[in-house]
DNA sequence: GTGGTCTAGACCACC
DNA sequence: GTGGTCTAGACCACG
């Protein structure tokens, strides 16, 4: 797994941290039952403490992504694959829908919405 | 104007109100030229300290919403329209990114993410 | 508010401490939009690291027990005063509930139970 | 003997089985003078390391459970059976006071007490 | 002043 | 080896 970390964002390091991972999940580049590497390996592979890596572990725990065992290793969690499922969708339709509150605030018409759609999904590479 | 701060949002004071200004000119609420209230008045008007609304006034000033004049006042700035037009679109586009990247990053279709979009749309009330 | 420490407990600190912040509330010691003290001045007071209290906080907020507001202080959440008696009910539940599992796995008969039960009650100073 | 392990179960892997094994001595399954199994026999049937099948016969050694004779095996204490009614009582109690406690504190009335032990013991499948 | 994040150590229980 | 807790510092943003 690859873990890029910013110093420069105004996101603290746990948090990108946590994100990455759970996009790994959520894309499938980590399965069920997967192993995720030690605090302590983990933290010196991206160059931060241990205590922030352990933050990491612990909120995914609490949000359902992972479950650690003492003496063993944190493993991805053992989860519905409907819940990954519903997860990915709410994670889109956030932001949808903060562009479109925008846009109508604005007075940007459904139509121009669609077309700059359209438009930015090309885009991406 | 009416500035409604929430004290139980995750945002900053200082940044609920800046974005509520912001929001009151592209929205054409404000139109240029157009006196804001002190900052001792707003701060008195809406019940946070003078430091808060001065820091909102500075911050303003330095993304080139609003200009003060020293003994007159901070009037809404007088920009090109078309600034204020792009400055909505990339408002919009920014979150609309967002939404179309995690969706390619999860497999979500486009046929999909445009049928959310069209039931978001209607549902905003 | 009194908040008494064990080192002899089995249990964490900051769990200890947690415990004992929420029977307060609980029992209704603290009230809603009480504000808590600062996590120095506690830990301060109580003779734990800052990052002991910080994380008694930290976990309160996420039951729902608390919310803190940076630059402001930690308050105690305004919540449903149906939540709280479920949440009474639950505690109490849990604890009846093993007892009546090792009774029936031991063949204690309810009567016993029940004797056992109104004996404590009298007992409990 | 069967003796179940969880991995989801956040009590630590001896603890889970020392506590099975003294509930099937309380229940009754297991007699005194009963012979237990071999550690490396037990710990290759439930799929755990030796040591910690050796920790779980030790500690109930220490307790009063188990006796270990050198070359011979470890059996089933042989105990006063007093002691064994005494020690299951007390189990009961344990949790049924700690009830009352919380119920007391958050003014739970004895009749409303006895009322949710009624429905509980009924539930108990 | 407040909370939010982070570092660099340490000791313990578990496997 | 692993995770779980704790200490004693530090710097930042917010009000």
């Amino acid at each position: 797994m690859n873990v890029i970390i910013s110093n420069n964002s105004d996101k603290p390091l746990y948090l990108q941290i946590k994100e990455q991972i759970k996009e790994a999940i959520l894309k499938g580049e980590l399965q069920e039952g997967d192993l995720l590497p030690s605090v302590r390996a983990f933290a010196n592979d991206i160059g931060v403490s241990v205590l922030t890596t352990r933050r990491v572990y612990d909120e995914l725990e609490e949000e359902g992504f992972a479950v650690s065992r003492a003496g063993r290793g944190t493993f991805v969690a053992m989860g519905n694959p409907e819940l990954l499922r519903d997860s990915k969708r709410r994670m889109v339709e956030e932001d949808l829908q903060k562009a479109i509150h925008s846009a109508k605030l604005f007075g940007i018409p459904k139509e121009e919405l669609q077309q700059m759609m359209d438009i930015l999904f090309e885009e991406e590479e």
